[in-house]
RNA sequence: GCGCGGUUAGCUCAGCGGUAGAGCGCCUCUCUUACACAGAGGAUGCCACAGGUUCAAAUCCUGUACCGCGCACCA
């Protein structure tokens, strides 16, 4: 509709800014924060005082997304209520910038490959990406560590330049990187206490190993993956007479064959115990024993150990002593084997080796389907192939299935101190809490020690040498372990004592250790490393074990369980002793959200559609744990609270510069006369009361939600009531109200600080900074029920007058008039007890509602048990 | 198979012994000393199902179903 000039109102002196502009505001309070070193860590203060955090490190490869936004923004919820708490706050920011991902990243990025033979090349400058991988330059790891590091800081820029965007308080000086030398010193470290502690040994066993990758992992990194397979029926002879019929699914594995097993109380089976199987094919012949393991019930009743199928083979394995027929290489092909040689068993060695010949050298999965055609020519397959579901073992970043092969690792021991680790994960308060039982399973099924070994480049080395005997082997028993003091060092390129570097590689001289270490071997090490346990020791005494641990619940198996672990091995303490465990985001079809998904929107433009303060909104509003569905009209309702925020504020400050209050003095809790007013104060003790438990308990989403109605409350109702009265009523009136004004609005400022960072500190800025001589509202103390001590009343009072505006209004929408529409009657029907309410309301009411005072009536003989009733006749047109 | 969450308005969720709630969306209306990026008002529910405890159950207990997740098994 067309405005009518004429109605136009005259411009208002306003000493505030006539529309909100997040874009312009936010950014400008980000520089405010930085220059004024608002969240500054004080070391200078007690341990007591202080609130330690153990920031999550995001991975450094590529894009920060909106599910990283949620969390982050999560944990800064809690840490700027803890700062209002009066806290000094340690807030780090760590980047995880080790490990594939990036090695990845940079071999593509750059057209390397890191080959750690090679020497370093000081200055060397990279020359691009490459087409072909044939073309790609082969470089020193130290070369290589070189470009990560460059690239990473690259990328940590952009992420740092986006978290402070979103209002993280981080400490940005208390910054670390997983590849820096500081966390290369701590990894060592924390190696060479763990080795001197007897927590860490070095083993050549079967190792879960990835094929593609050429790397051993942990079980914490594999994931189970449904995968279509078959089950083939072998026909298994017996020596001396027999047979019987084995369902297997990966008949591939019929060559490393070691033993057939039933349950020893099959009756089926009962008489075959102690005899051997022969198998089909390779005439290998294997001992047929019990396993409580097999299960009668499936398939035949009776399978077959390979070295190795499955976890369950590689413990019958060891416990039986069974000899290792180990199959599958480090590639994933089939090795070759000599059958009738002294490890692989055969009646008929030249027919075995005939048929092996056609597998050698087969990836698993070719061989599968030859060996399947071979046992049907030899016309030991019974029937065809059954196709079955079953999950496989993957790398969690892996496309093919893992494999157990042999290899000699470094393992931290697990096993035999689970229920030291389970004790330790019971002494952290987990929010919510259930998610400790999430700790508990994981750490119940565990089968398997930490392997900390990786195959790759790119990583923690091991400060670890071997040395040569004089026939060239490498003496693996006799480990020459690192000085502290030399750390971080690199065996590759660095001389264990006692040897010069031309004897590397050399009978009688050394070789270092090849590996690196697994990425969770340094981010278990977290808290350790922003207390500089390596070389720090009152730091770290300071500010070890951390109050808070943020993270998502899927890494509670990894980063939780490591970090708790390593926490309890070094120190013989927890990590921290709150573990606050952030929920997903979910696309709205309830998937985690992904970029497949098409859901590309990043960080960035939102800032652009919305702002910082709506996104926080969206994410504060989630309850810890829970997965959050990807809801843009939520960053709108938010985007709606932070300009509601705005104007109100705006409106309240105005009213309070009314006529009324021209040249007064100060406002103090004193003034606040009329019960109408003090009603209301009444409301907001109990809401700062029930805020701050509730926040303290991790209930802040809660706490958002009605804080926020109570918000809405106070625009629709309270504020109406007394606005005329604050602009111009009597002198004693006017106070009353713009003291209860001053002080609610600066209340709901504290209370949305922690969510809404911007625009409370910009609204913040208008009056408060300078009254209250606290120039930011995030140093604020938070809101307490105290500060009102003096003033007490009854909500029923704000309640009766409430329900009279509600009908005026409700007759008023009816009837199609605006509200400022003229009520010549109002009548009302109630109790004693609510006509006292609202007669000690009136004034205000009857202003609001634009009632004719002549026109008004109460008629209080009513119960008081029962809603009043309101009867409203509206003006003539 | 074991465990943990969940199932409430069209959607997203809160409530967790005392008269079913919010926001979004929908409908109607309204420029009012801030806010039309707004406000006022309205419609909308066998609180998954079945039993039990209780004066009283969405809420507590016991089962069942379904959804999500974790763990284990995976010949």
């Amino acid at each position: 509709m067309e405005k009518d000039a004429s109605l136009e109102k005259p411009a208002e002196k306003s000493p505030f800014p006539a529309n909100y502009l997040p874009a312009a505001v936010e950014p400008a309070l980000c520089e405010k924060w930085e220059q004024g070193k608002l969240y500054h860590y004080d070391p200078s203060r007690p341990r007591k005082d202080t609130f330690v955090v153990d920031t999550p490190p995001p991975t450094v490869s590529g894009e920060l997304h909106v599910g990283h936004v949620f969390s982050y923004v999560q944990t800064d919820i809690l840490v700027r209520f803890q700062r209002m708490q009066g806290k000094n706050i340690f807030y780090p920011m760590g980047w995880d910038d080790n490990g594939l991902p990036t090695e990845r990243r940079v071999q593509n990025l750059f057209g390397v490959r890191c080959d750690p033979a090679l020497p370093y090349t000081p200055d060397y400058k990279p020359t691009g990406p490459k087409k072909d991988l044939k073309d790609y330059e082969h470089i020193s790891r130290r070369n290589f560590l070189e470009l990560c590091e460059l690239q990473t800081a690259v990328d940590e820029q952009k992420y740092e330049a986006l978290w402070r965007r979103f209002g993280l308080s981080v400490d940005w000086r208390q910054t670390y990187s997983t590849v820096g030398a500081h966390c290369r010193k701590t990894s060592q470290l924390s190696f060479l206490d763990l080795f001197e502690k007897g927590h860490v040994y070095s083993a050549e066993a079967p190792t879960l190993w990835d094929t593609t990758f050429k790397t051993a992992v942990a079980q914490a990194e594999t994931e189970d993956r449904e995968a279509s397979g078959f089950f083939h029926d072998v026909k298994f002879g017996v020596e001396g007479g027999g047979e019987f019929v084995i369902s297997t699914t990966r008949p591939e594995l019929l060559a490393a064959c070691i033993a057939v097993v039933a349950h020893p109380d099959d009756e089926r089976f009962k008489p075959l115990f102690g005899k051997k199987a022969v198998t089909p094919l390779f005439s290998a012949r294997v001992p047929i024993m019990p396993s409580y393991h097999a299960n009668p019930e499936k398939g035949t009743g009776i399978m077959m150990i390979c070295t190795f199928g499955d976890i369950a083979d590689v413990e019958f394995w060891r416990k039986e002593k069974l000899p290792m027929r180990q199959l599958i290489g480090r590639d994933g092909r089939l090795v070759p084997a000599e059958f009738g040689g002294p490890l692989f068993d055969s009646a008929d060695p030249a027919a075995a080796n005939a048929v092996y010949a056609q597998l050698a050298g087969l990836y698993a999965k070719q061989a599968r389907t030859r060996v399947v055609a071979l046992l049907k020519e030899a016309g030991a397959l019974v029937g065809d192939p059954k196709p079955t579901q079953q999950a496989v073992k993957f790398y969690e970043k892996g496309d093919m299935p893992l494999e157990f092969v042999p290899a000699r690792q470094w393992y931290i021991k697990i096993l035999g101190n689970k229920p030291q680790l389970l004790e330790q994960g019971k002494k952290v308060a987990w929010h919510p809490d259930y998610m400790y039982k999430r700790y508990e399973q994981w750490v119940e099924g565990l089968n398997q020690d930490w392997c900390i070994s990786r195959q790759r480049y790119f990583g923690v080395p091991f400060p670890v040498w071997y040395p040569v005997d004089a026939e060239g082997n490498t003496e693996f028993s006799k480990p020459i372990l690192a000085a502290p003091e030399r750390l971080p060092l690199d065996p590759a390129t660095d001389c264990p004592p006692g040897y010069k570097p031309e004897q590397r590689g050399l009978p009688g001289g050394f070789i270092g250790d090849p590996d690196v270490m697994d990425t969770w071997a340094t981010s278990s090490l977290t808290p350790m490393i922003s207390s500089r346990w390596a070389d720090d020791k009152a730091r770290h005494e300071k500010l070890f074990p951390a109050d808070l641990r943020p993270q998502a619940h899927e890494i509670i198996r990894t980063w939780a369980f490591y970090t708790i672990t390593k926490a309890w091995m070094h120190e013989n303490s927890v990590p921290w002793h709150n573990a606050a465990i952030s929920g997903w985001v979910v696309s709205p079809d309830k998937g985690k959200m992904s970029k497949s998904k098409g859901k590309t929107v990043t960080p960035d433009d939102l800032l652009v559609t919305y702002s910082a303060d709506s996104l926080r909104y969206w994410a504060g509003k989630a309850k810890l744990g829970q997965d959050t569905v990807y809801d843009e009209s939520v960053f709108k309702v938010g985007m709606r609270l932070a300009t509601k925020l705005f104007n109100a504020s705006k409106f309240t400050l105005m009213q309070m510069n009314g006529p009324a209050m021209a040249g007064a003095p100060a406002l103090t809790p004193a003034d606040i006369t009329e019960p109408l007013d003090r009603a209301w104060v009444e409301r907001m003790k109990a809401l700062t009361e029930a805020s701050g438990r509730d926040f303290a308990n991790y209930e802040s989403s809660a706490m958002l939600l009605y804080v926020e109605t109570a918000f809405w409350d106070f625009c629709d109702n309270y504020l109406e009531l007394v606005k005329n009265r604050a602009y111009s009523g009597t002198p004693a009136a006017a106070r009353s109200a713009c003291a209860t004004l001053e002080w609610t609005l600066g209340v709901f400022l504290r209370l949305f600080a922690p969510f809404l960072p911007f625009i409370t500190e910009e609204v913040w800025g208008w009056s408060y900074a300078a009254a209250l001589k606290q120039p930011s509202v995030h140093k604020a103390a938070w809101p307490a029920a105290a500060e009102m001590a003096a003033v007490s009343g009854d909500e029923r009072v704000l309640d009766a007058a409430r329900k009279v505006l509600v009908a005026i209004r409700t007759k008023k929408a009816a009837e199609k008039r605006s509200v400022k529409w003229p009520v010549v009657k109002l009548n009302v029907d109630c109790g004693p007890k609510g006509a006292a309410s609202l007669k000690l309301a009136l004034e205000d009411v009857l202003l609001a509602g634009c009632v004719d005072k002549a026109g008004f009536s109460l008629n209080e003989a009513g119960s008081d048990d029962a809603e009043p009733v309101v009867a409203v006749e509206l003006g003539a047109v």
